[in-house]
RNA sequence: GGGGAUGUAGCUCAGUUGGCUAGAGCGCUUGACUGGCAGUCAAGAGGUCGUCGGUUCGAGCCCGAUCUUCUCCA
């Protein structure tokens, strides 16, 4: 290794970073959040470039064209990183950090060459002869050139061979199928011992997956536009996009072997060291475990910290996944059978805590949600534990040596039981496992559930040249629109069609609020949409029908009354987090949010339950700001700096350079992209309708607004006024119906009282009626009364006798019965089978009947067979 | 979004092919023994068997719908 001047930390390495590219002319942005919000084709953030899509589409113009920073990332799958991976070896990770530098059609090659050497030779004095870069060579088949340019650039700094040609698979980056894309040049290095570079040349060991060999920095040069039919054309503006990861340069410039090595990661093994007693180091097993649980606990810190929670689907499972993995460590291999993690996002917020202050404001949060979810999985172990040692137990009784695939698949998937614990387990006792049955199993699974979603789209149709599409929603419920594109998607054999319009006063669903409806008229045809939705930056209109005519020119009209609803409720929304935070608290913050037109629901951080005199504070704070009429103040394109400074209470998904518009009622300032009321009087009302929990620290509020709760208020009072007519209008209507209660319990406990004594009474009358027969009490009888009556009545009997035979043919209204009871010993005695004699008697009184032994029930429609059946019975007596 | 499991007394759970007056342990109440506690013994209270509907003479159990919680997959 080459000595380094002095000592960098991970985030003094993360600084100077920054320094030299401020010094550069680029603006340091933030980070983007790590979740993903409204984009189906991606949960997390894996590339800094993520947030830029759209300068590089053209979509929309960056204020600044040179940025950089520092962006959180999380990769979990993918054919290089798949989350079983990560920890085993020393450089996978779920989380991560990408440094990155971009030019929007600002500087290009020359300069993002000649920065990176600057940057990596003199600034963190990386020795020139432990470097090597690599160039696109060229492809033929795709008629793109060999990028001579960036291969005459690097000779002005870097000897002729350490330059290596690289193919379109290595250096060739496209962001999809179409669109922008370009060569690469990636900068490598070789960490490799002084012996082994003597023995090995560094130039044959790039690109060969060599641990110690390794890429630090990819600068990609966005020149050319994929068209649909394979063919590039050159962009008209360039774009420079680069990626360096950060925990990889730390591992070099620290002269480390492994990226878990660097100061980041081993305060967090330290820490995890020190409470487990296990050393790092010591063995391949604890050390794989460290380096898991040090991975993890970054991406799950950080993915709450961006408001996505552990949840079982979508983006929460991945993280519960996550999260699960590091406890089954620390369970398995450290012995730590407490909660451990959620003291472990404090060691992490005081490492990482200064660039990225979520981790600090949202401390609570954090901890909170970790130990609650760490003590529910080892709730879930615990349960499995017990399902095991059945099984195990069931599995050696039967004298086999091992525990099936599908018995083994049952506890991992119907109770979250982990494979390796189980087989773990299983060893202990001598067992063994057939893993192939158990991959047969997960494989069925995993078709059933790909088949379920599978959503077959068929390309897009064009009718009108592509472009931009306009949201004129804010202004108008109606306008005239062409259709753009059209496309057919399949789900579940429902087969309805996608419509991008030239323009459209449709809003789709985002921020919360529902997708509106309406309907797409020309002047001979009309056909509903039935929502509107998202794609990246497409509104997509979803219609069951396409029009006959698509090039004609249509009229969209926007279902106003449910839109006037939806309005309601996001304003009332709006409103509602106001009155959380004025009420209950700053640390009130969204976690969600639901808004459609039947009414709102609002997710927020807090630690306890709303009792229900502050929910009675916090409507009539709302209700307050209703009756203010509080007029909207709009801001359609304000930066996101200018809308801080406002106080405007920022959500997640908001990116770099995005003009936002905020939405204003007083005192309540949101960024919000949805669609509010003019002034706050005409929400009309609010009523609060729930207060729940959601998961630990968050709790969930929903309310009705406008005409629903007027719905709502005239059924109460429709009803109040009902109870108050049947109670003949008392002074007091809850005294009323307190006494009400009370009288009505006691005349039921009288009742019973009654109705055993009547039965006592009966017992009595019928107790008079035994005959002995042959050694035996006993008792025919018919009685109008139930069954249940009936068999109360023989169970007395039994009591008093020891040979005692009962039988009570009872009849109601149009149903009767048979109930028969015996002495279990009398029964026994003789053989003789109740329930066998109801059945043989049951046809008389057409019916069906069985029981015991000793005691047997038939019951029938026909109550005049019953005294042929009781004949038929007496006669079994002999 | 799809599959599986789950819901029975305050808590943890039994409840066999539909029929033994819905049970056990812990907890609770009362009483007895003991100087007090712990403890032991006795008696007792507590359940619309998640909800709605169906099949059946009869449903905690079977069927359908729905909700809760857990869990795996996408």
């Amino acid at each position: 290794m080459w000595l380094q001047k002095k000592h960098m930390t991970v985030s003094e390495i993360r600084q100077q970073f920054f320094d030299f590219f401020e010094s550069k002319g680029h603006q340091i942005v933030s980070s983007a959040p790590m979740v993903v919000k409204n984009d189906p084709t991606l949960m997390f953030t894996n590339a800094g470039m993520n947030q830029f899509k759209d300068f590089f589409l053209g979509y929309q113009t960056p204020q600044q064209r040179r940025v950089a920073n520092s962006q959180k990332c999380l990769r979990v799958s993918g054919k290089h990183n798949d989350l079983e991976e990560v920890g085993v070896d020393t450089y996978h990770h779920t989380m991560f950090e990408m440094l990155g530098n971009w030019s929007f059609g600002d500087y290009f090659k020359e300069e993002a060459i000649g920065w990176a050497w600057e940057l990596l030779t003199k600034v963190y004095q990386i020795p020139v002869d432990r470097l090597y870069v690599t160039v696109f060579e060229g492809d033929q088949k795709d008629g793109v050139p060999q990028d001579t340019e960036s291969i005459n650039i690097w000779k002005k700094w870097i000897a002729e061979e350490r330059i290596i040609m690289a193919s379109k698979k290595d250096n060739f980056w496209e962001m999809g199928d179409t669109g922008p894309c370009g060569p690469c040049t990636e900068i490598h290095v070789d960490l490799r011992s002084e012996a082994e570079r003597q023995q090995t040349a560094g130039k044959t060991l790039v690109n060969q997956d060599h641990p110690q060999v390794i890429e630090i920095w990819n600068n990609v040069f966005m020149e050319f536009n994929r068209k649909a039919d394979g063919s590039l054309e050159p962009l008209p503006a360039k774009h420079v996009d680069t990626g360096m990861g950060l925990e990889r340069l730390a591992m070099a410039l620290q002269g480390k072997q492994s990226n878990y090595d660097t100061d980041l990661f081993q305060a967090l093994i330290q820490s995890v060291v020190n409470v487990s007693g296990v050393s790092y180091g010591q063995h391949e097993s604890t050390d794989i475990a460290l380096r898991v649980i040090a991975d993890h606990i970054r991406a799950i810190a950080f993915s709450i910290a961006d408001g996505q929670l552990p949840a079982n689907n979508g983006a929460g499972y991945v993280i519960r996944r996550i999260l699960r993995r590091a406890v089954r460590y620390g369970y398995q291999t450290l012995g730590l059978k407490e909660p451990f993690l959620c003291e472990l996002s404090l060691v992490l917020g005081a490492q990482m805590g200064a660039p990225y202050a979520e981790l600090l404001t949202q401390k609570e949060l954090i901890y909170k949600v970790i130990k609650e979810e760490e003590l529910s999985f080892f709730r879930t172990l615990e349960l499995g534990i017990k399902r095991i040692e059945d099984l195990i137990a069931q599995v050696k009784a039967s004298g086999q040596q091992q525990i099936s695939g599908a018995a083994a698949f049952e506890l991992y998937d119907t109770y979250g039981f982990p494979l390796d614990l189980t087989s773990l387990i299983a060893r202990e006792n001598e067992l063994s496992i057939d893993e192939e049955g158990f991959a047969q199993e997960l494989d069925i699974q995993k078709e059933r559930s790909r088949a379920a979603t599978s959503l077959e789209t068929d390309d897009w149709m064009q009718v009108h040249p592509d472009c931009n599409t306009t949201f004129i929603g804010y202004d108008q419920l109606s306008a005239p629109v062409q259709i753009i594109k059209h496309r057919k998607v399949s789900q579940k054999g429902k087969v309805f069609y996608q419509l991008v319009l030239d323009q459209t006063p449709f809003y789709a669903e985002g921020g919360g609020q529902i997708g509106d409806s309406g309907t797409l008229s020309s002047s001979n045809e009309q056909v509903r949409i039935f929502d509107t939705k998202k794609e990246n930056n497409l509104i997509v209109h979803l219609c069951s029908e396409l029009p006959k005519d698509l090039s004609a020119t249509f009229t969209a009209q926007v279902d106003a009354a449910k839109q006037a609803a939806t309005a309601k409720n996001h304003s009332a929304t709006h409103l509602l987090h106001h009155a959380l935070r004025s009420i209950l608290g700053t640390h009130v913050e969204q976690k969600g949010s639901l808004v459609t037109e039947k009414g709102l629901r609002f997710d927020f951080s807090h630690f306890s339950k709303v009792t229900d005199e502050e929910l009675a504070q916090i409507e009539a704070h709302i209700n307050a700001a209703i009756q203010a009429n509080i007029a909207l103040e709009e801001n359609r394109a304000l930066d996101i700096e200018a809308a801080k400074a406002k106080g405007a209470m920022a959500l997640f998904g908001e990116k770099y350079g995005d003009k936002v518009r905020v939405i204003e009622f007083g005192a309540s300032v949101e960024l919000c992209g949805g669609i509010h009321v003019p002034n706050t009087g005409q929400i009309g009302v609010v009523k609060i309708t729930a207060e729940s929990a959601v998961a630990a620290g968050i709790r969930r509020i929903e309310a009705i607004t406008g005409t629903v709760a007027m719905t709502y208020f005239k059924e109460k009072a429709a009803q109040l006024e009902q109870i108050d007519a049947l109670l003949k209008k008392p002074k007091d209507l809850v005294k009323a119906i307190e006494e009400l209660q009370l009288k009505n319990n006691s005349l039921q406990k009288e009742l019973e009282r009654f109705a055993k004594m009547q039965a006592q009474q009966l017992k009595n009358e019928l107790k008079a009626e035994v005959v002995a027969h042959n050694g035996m009490q006993v008792l025919f009888k018919e009685l109008n009364t139930d069954a249940a009556t009936a068999k109360d009545i023989l169970f007395q009997l039994r009591q008093e006798f020891d040979a005692f035979v009962g039988v009570i043919g009872h009849k109601e209204a149009d149903k009767c019965g048979i109930t028969i009871i015996l002495n279990e010993a009398l029964a026994s005695k003789n053989n003789w089978q109740a329930n066998q004699w109801i059945k043989e008697i049951s046809g008389h009184i057409q019916g069906g009947g069985g029981g015991q032994a000793a005691f047997a029930t038939a019951g029938g429609k026909n109550a005049a067979g019953l005294q042929t059946a009781l004949a038929h019975l007496k006669s079994k007596l002999g």
